[in-house]
DNA sequence: ATGGATGCAAAGCCTTTGCAAGCTT
DNA sequence: AAGCTTGCAAAGGCTTTGCATCCAT
């Protein structure tokens, strides 16, 4: 890994090892928040902006990408070779991921009659999951406050 | 819409009037200044947060949804029989739009897998459009200034 | 008259940045 | 030594909210 980022230009450092192994170690769709705060259980001098800066790197170096699920939170993902994209319950906000290995294949060949080179495919699902699906009318009817 | 707002206990304005009209006349991939600033050529003294408040309606509603590419700016589109995704192209930051009718299909019938009821589908494909495409090759070499 | 709607200003929140000091190479 | 990194604090930028007032029904 080290090797890895040198070849790009960058260094490596106490605090971004950590940063990168936790990163890897909690798996899919990190917040910030929850990566900060995994780091400072091992380390609680490494800074905010020091997670928040080494995740951008991560994804800078093609190791994760932003999920955007419009929550207000931005996720950050691994990034693996099989394409998936998420299934996002909107009770429980559960996000599970979901194979979608066909469906970028036909995508990719889609986007060429609009000549346009696809660079990477984000599919996300919104809906009820198992648990939730009986309970799916209640949430129709919200509070009706403030527009 | 008089009619259709009452009947879901929300009132009518003259300037929600003018906000809804000045939406769909935009059409596609409204954000909230695009709004905000046609409005305010009709009338210059409605408030940016009754806009707001009126998109959040409009999508409560029904008639649009949020499009939210991370490029930190919320869109509104409006919601329309055929399901479409969008092509984002990173260069040129042109959102181009694209029937998914066939590919919501197969999703549809991929969540079934999971015990999922979708609700609505995202599909946005991040790349370069026709015109940016031979210059793609610059953007991977970005400043490398802050990680 | 009643309760939703509006405007303004002020908070909130998450994301970024400026800078001086510290490390890696 | 040179330049990337880090931490802290402060600034940004967009989204929300509080509240008094106004207006539609």
């Amino acid at each position: 890994m080290k090797e890895f980022l040198r070849t790009k230009g960058f260094k490596m450092t106490p605090q971004r090892e950590l940063i990168f192994r936790s990163f890897f170690e909690l798996g899919r769709h990190v917040s910030v928040d929850e990566l900060y705060d995994k780091v400072r259980l091992q380390d609680n001098t490494v800074g905010y902006s020091t997670v928040w800066r080494n995740l951008k790197l991560i994804c800078r170096v093609g190791l994760a990408e932003v999920v955007n699920i419009g929550d207000g939170i931005t996720r950050y993902d691994r990034v693996t070779n099989i394409p998936h994209g998420h299934l996002y319950c909107l009770k429980c906000k559960e996000l599970i991921e979901f194979n979608v290995e066909q469906i970028v294949g036909m995508l990719a060949h889609k986007t060429s009659d609009y000549n346009f080179t696809p660079e990477n495919f984000k599919i996300e699902i919104q809906g009820y999951c198992e648990n939730c699906r009986e309970s799916e009318v209640e949430v129709v009817e919200e509070t009706k406050s403030d527009a």
